[in-house]
DNA sequence: AGAGACTTCCAAAGCGCTTTGGCTATCTTA
DNA sequence: TAAGATAGCCAAAGCGCTTTGGAAGTCTCT
């Protein structure tokens, strides 16, 4: 069934029944209710590649996805996913995923916006002056950043969480709490996230005359493996600190692990925070010791995200807004005042 | 540059340019030379909206993705997806998620394949005489299976692991090693991969006169937590198991969790074997005690899913062909003798 | 009653590609 | 040498929608 064959059927012009599906004002409204009607009646759903070529537009909401063996993706994308999919099933968006060559994304933005494959992308996990941004912000497609960068000279739309006050708070605790040697195990020290989150502790520290010397930041993929080195490396100096701030739930089973292996205790040797992007699948309330966190859930901005981006597609969002999420330090039993 | 122009500018009709750069035979070498090299010269490449709304080919495949408040993406789903997005990468394909009502994904898939947004689907996680299987069947997309269904009277093309063998394996192993209480810790029991894992234990046992019983399954989502509570509730009885095999890493954590609070170790008074599907942020051997595993790449079978998807799209795969991948069993520390 | 302004509808021209159904040479074959 | 086959190309008809540029009819106002 299609628009000829419907109009057909009502003795009405194309045209006529086009507009009176779509909302135009020039059609009466005995006719549209008439067509409207005919259309439910026989299942008729317009040709979305029809639509699409005479329209330009997509329904789609598209994602770049690095790829390649060296290449891992974010756990954290799933439950970002979570989200996105399910403001977008509501609004019948479809999410697009093109894979590109991790070294060499820029080929994939440009084709999937010459091909107008999607209507809008979003960005993750972004760098400072990261390419991706500029790219997209030249071309001209709506997007949004999930994350920030920095270093452009242009603003442009985002969704972040206040990672700098979320490390700042966590690290103010502890200092309260009487640690004088902290240290951070950090996600990739290139990612925006990352320099806020460093940014934040520094300032903390900074405001009890302390600071967080080179040796105590770690900036690592956020592996459980990884956060096990990087303890054991903190752990096992001279002087060793009485507190630690993750980046991540799955880093923080690392850390926990090397306190075991290494004979101490939480939150008696040790104090720990970590991040938390809230999994279902792994819950700080169940760590050994309850572990502290920093919390935001990551599925919620992903249909934040999904949100914004479909306003912005129907034109009800313009410029270049920024929001920025709070986040809650969460106190659990992993952390305790300073050893003596 | 449209087909169009690029034609009058070799005063060429669109029709033998566009057949030239299709390769069809109907054209001489010479031409298809000169169209080739102009259409590269002028970068010239062809309006994807345009084709698909000619041939019907999308040039991307599907997959429906549950959503839903109380739904969780599968943290595999991530891995599946880095294999999918390479192969997909190096052969132009796009992956479409379409957002689904996890009570009604019937919809979705009529939906897409109506629209012919698609050119293949997969589907995961499948069950006993999965509805979707059916449906994909009869709504003649192209589909292939990651994991298998069972008790249709119509063969279908998938691909598995050899879940039932891995868990043999894994049982037999530890019959071997004098235990007689197992128990299984194993992931929603409506989904064929559990049933397998159970089939594959049941019959490992039955080979030595043991059995598997109910009280020693739990079935449950794969969390930590969840983990957690099913081992202790395992190891708090009259007569615990002397080793658990358990269906996930993630599980594992939780039962190495409830070891330890337990005041228990692990081989000492337990044995654990786990599946694991290769996740680059939590790996077996890291286990406070090594984890023996049954082992199988998940990135690989994302992979071979879409290599298998293009062969089928292009029709170079056709029927109904089963591919079931064997599993490695890993042994490692946390395996031993039975306690006496 | 006639001019102007709406209202309501339509025919037809795109959007950019593929594919059908020829047409014209050139080449075989008997 | 005439008839049939083949190679190489083209014009035009789709694919199914949106949108432009009217046209006809109805109202309103002077």
């Amino acid at each position: 069934m299609n628009l000829k064959q419907l109009s057909h059927m009502l003795s009405l012009s194309q045209t006529t029944v086009s507009r009176a599906l779509n909302g135009y004002p020039e059609v009466s409204e005995e006719t549209r209710r008439r067509v409207m009607d005919a259309a439910k009646r026989h299942g008729y759903r317009p040709n979305p590649s029809a639509r699409r070529l005479a329209t330009g537009k997509s329904g789609m909401i598209g994602y770049v996805l690095p790829t390649g063996n060296a290449v891992d993706i974010d756990p954290h994308f799933v439950e970002f996913l979570s989200g996105l999919g399910d403001y977008a099933r509501s609004h019948e968006l479809d999410l697009v995923l093109s894979p590109a060559d991790a070294d060499d994304e820029e080929t994939t933005y440009r084709r999937i916006v010459a091909n107008r494959q999607v209507d809008a992308v979003y960005i993750s996990s972004p760098r400072p002056a990261d390419k991706r941004l500029a790219l997209v912000n030249t071309l001209g497609i709506p997007f949004i950043v999930h994350g920030r960068s920095e270093g452009f000279d242009f603003d442009y739309p985002y969704l972040d969480i206040d990672n700098e006050g979320a490390f700042h708070e966590a690290a103010r605790l502890l200092v309260q709490l009487g640690h004088k040697r902290l240290a951070l195990i950090n996600g990739n020290e290139r990612e925006t996230f990352a320099i806020h989150r460093e940014r934040g502790m520094r300032r903390a520290l900074a405001a009890s005359g302390l600071t967080l010397g080179e040796r105590h930041i770690r900036s690592v993929a956020m592996t459980e493996e990884n956060g096990y080195r990087a303890a054991r490396r903190l752990l096992e100096e001279n002087e060793p600190p009485t507190a630690i701030a993750c980046s991540s739930l799955i880093m923080a089973l690392g850390v926990v692990r090397a306190v075991r292996d290494l004979g101490l205790t939480i939150p008696g040797d040790l104090s720990l925070v970590a991040h938390d992007d809230v999994f279902p699948w792994l819950r700080p309330e169940n760590f050994p010791v309850p572990l502290s966190t920093t919390r935001s859930s990551i599925r919620l901005a992903g249909a934040r995200v999904a949100e914004r981006l479909a306003a912005r597609i129907s034109g009800l969002e313009e410029g270049a807004r920024g929001e920025v999420w709070p986040v809650d330090l969460v106190v659990r039993g992993s952390v305790a005042g300073a050893p003596t």
